[in-house]
DNA sequence: ATCATTTCTTAACTTAAGTGAACGAGCTAT
DNA sequence: ATAGCTCGTTCACTTAAGTTAAGAAATGAT
């Protein structure tokens, strides 16, 4: 499971075993449960979360209402906002499958990149990467109607769409469970 | 005006007076006039524009329309999506005012990190500042509705409400100029 | 100054999403 | 096994956005 995490990061910067082994000193691998919740509301952390098996989902809760706006699987991490401006955290986090994730916390990092200086570089490019794409995704979704949204999340994440309850399905489309019922039943009669 | 710039690059990283002299040898500063496009869909560009005074705006043509997704003000820039991933853009990039931008380009900046690492620490911090911020903004756009994301603006950013076209306003809220039209009457009614 | 174009608004109509309620299926815990 | 939940679907109704069209207002070009 580890070499799936140096594989990634070998995508960005090649490491030598003496940095692999300072990684692998530091405690990264973490199982966790179904259902386990990683981060919650008003909480504080400077953890980073990245996916080597499974999913997790951040998730609001407005007015009594869960709303999931975000999945993470395999090869995806976040930092929490809350992590990076140091604030209380406005969302939860929690697993939606048995997951092992490594977890990384800021003072570790800060750490590493005394040491390893490329490290940064390494940051650097896959938030800049990340950005861009996400900046990608949010222009996708306000420029398609619900049903386009559904439609291309079929085509780019069938996945999700398995292992992902149709309800959090739907807030992450931005609509509501019903309408997704709705809309999923006019696509079939199309047809 | 480059002041404006060190005082935004002072946020991240301090700089010594041969550091802020090297970047001005590098003819960053560019006026552009309104209308003047940046970059085109299917051009390729190395480019990062910041924007020091005025507005640029990213748009895309989808089936002959134009639908603008963001807009880039005082004290803000973007690295396009095609810079990273060395693609043609999807996008086009203009400018809504005549405007003084910082323009610089990948080779420059690796040769700027080679001399002064310390501008990747900044571009790292920077960039995971931008991502965090820009999964707020996209959780929030999924999570209410036009109206609910017109005060949202209202509140955020009054100053695009009157710096730009409605036209523009409403694609980048999601919805069609006609329905931003009658969801301000709306508003203004309930008052 | 005038003409042409673009932009914004309004209106009538269509389509789709939100809402509230009901029902059955599947899970969970006891 | 069953009682209690959650989840997904369906329905009827409401509300709001999309569409098409028209006209007024603002802008730009000659």
């Amino acid at each position: 499971m580890q070499d799936k995490l140096f594989e990634f990061i070998s995508k960005y910067i090649s490491l030598t075993e003496e940095e692999k082994n300072t990684l692998l000193s530091l405690d990264l691998f973490h199982s966790v449960k179904k259902g386990d919740v990683l981060l919650k509301e008003g909480q504080k952390t400077l953890n980073s979360f990245f996916v080597l098996k499974g999913c997790i989902r951040v998730y609001y809760n407005i007015n009594g209402e869960e709303k999931t706006t975000a999945f993470y699987t395999e090869m995806e991490g976040l930092t929490p906002h809350c992590a990076i401006n140091k604030n209380q955290s406005e969302y939860y986090i929690s697993c939606i499958e048995d997951s092992i994730l490594v977890v990384s916390n800021d003072n570790m990092s800060i750490e590493v990149n005394k040491k390893f200086p490329k490290f940064d570089i390494m940051c650097r490019k896959l938030s800049e990467e990340l950005l861009a794409k996400k900046q990608i995704d949010f222009d996708e979704f306000k420029t398609s109607s619900p049903e386009q949204r559904y439609l291309n999340l079929l085509q780019k994440r069938p996945d999700l769409i398995q292992r992902v309850p149709q309800h959090q399905l739907a807030s992450y489309l931005g609509i509501k469970p019903q309408s997704l019922s709705r809309l999923r039943a006019r696509i079939l009669e199309k047809k």
